[in-house]
DNA sequence: GTAGCTGCAAAGGCTTTGCATGCGA
DNA sequence: TCGCATGCAAAGCCTTTGCAGCTAC
């Protein structure tokens, strides 16, 4: 049986792999969307019928301890998560349809270091979302939901 | 006496002025920092001892609504506002001191445009926070509170 | 006078946590 | 074995809301 990235990095960092860590370590691997908990945890659900959601909360918050995901908040309150990639990229919610997509830009990474310098800053961390509509939009759009 | 701005635009808007809504809008009108409700709060009992909290979360959601205040979310759980100004700005917070730092750049909004606009989306709405430890600090800043 | 506003306290949504039990290494 | 992990339920934090009384217009 193959392993999930995020379970081979939580064996190099030495955590305890339990099965509903695995089930969670599994579910984010697998999912390109950005799961907020109730969802990694209904998915979860269907690997280990035994996790709680409490489980659910305490791993994202491990895993995204040792950096193997990362949090986001696109302001509807409740936490989203994704696999950290190798590369930094950014948001574009789709206001109409409440999809994800992702983009990366050069540019922009340089554009921000700069602005922070200018300000007397070394950057660290940032956050960036977009919010859009799509251009050709009739405003009549399909939505997406989760299982 | 002279109205705050704020104060004046809800006579614009036609909103009904309390003593409770005219220390909120005090309140935002002079902060010159981005407070909570707990600060606005705190603050407007100094103006009108009569006021509630919950009166403070409709206050700010009103004047948010009418678009003479701005939310803001900077990660830590809870909202922050400040008043609307002439000019599209992001903040850039002071990990250090916790202060934030307001910017604005030309450069930058073009690019946010130019990517949405890339992606097939027409930019509605943003959201950018740098975060930044100052250059050439020692790490042993003091910190912001308020009263 | 009346629609709209307020205070109070209860409830709601997301998240964390105390505690006793369970289980991985 | 033994300490870390888990499930459950309670609690915490921020925010919203139902309701009865009050007030700006």
């Amino acid at each position: 049986m193959m392993l999930s990235r995020i379970e081979r990095v939580c064996r190099e960092k030495g955590l305890r792999m339990t099965g509903q860590r695995r089930a969670v370590a599994q579910v984010l691997s697998e999912a390109s969307d950005h799961p907020d908990v109730e969802q990694v945890y209904r998915r979860a659900v269907d690997l280990d019928p035994n996790i709680s959601i409490a489980t659910v909360y305490r791993t994202v918050r491990l895993f995204e301890e040792v950096k193997i995901i990362e949090r986001h908040d696109f302001g509807d309150g409740r936490a989203r998560f994704e696999e950290t990639g190798f590369k930094h990229h950014h948001h574009l919610i789709d206001l109409k349809s409440g999809n994800v997509i992702e983009f990366e830009s050069e540019k922009l990474e340089q554009l921000k270091r700069e602005i922070a310098r200018g300000l007397g800053y070394e950057l660290v961390g940032d956050r960036l979302e977009l919010y859009g509509l799509p251009i050709g939009s009739d405003g009549a759009g399909e939505e997406t939901d989760d299982q």
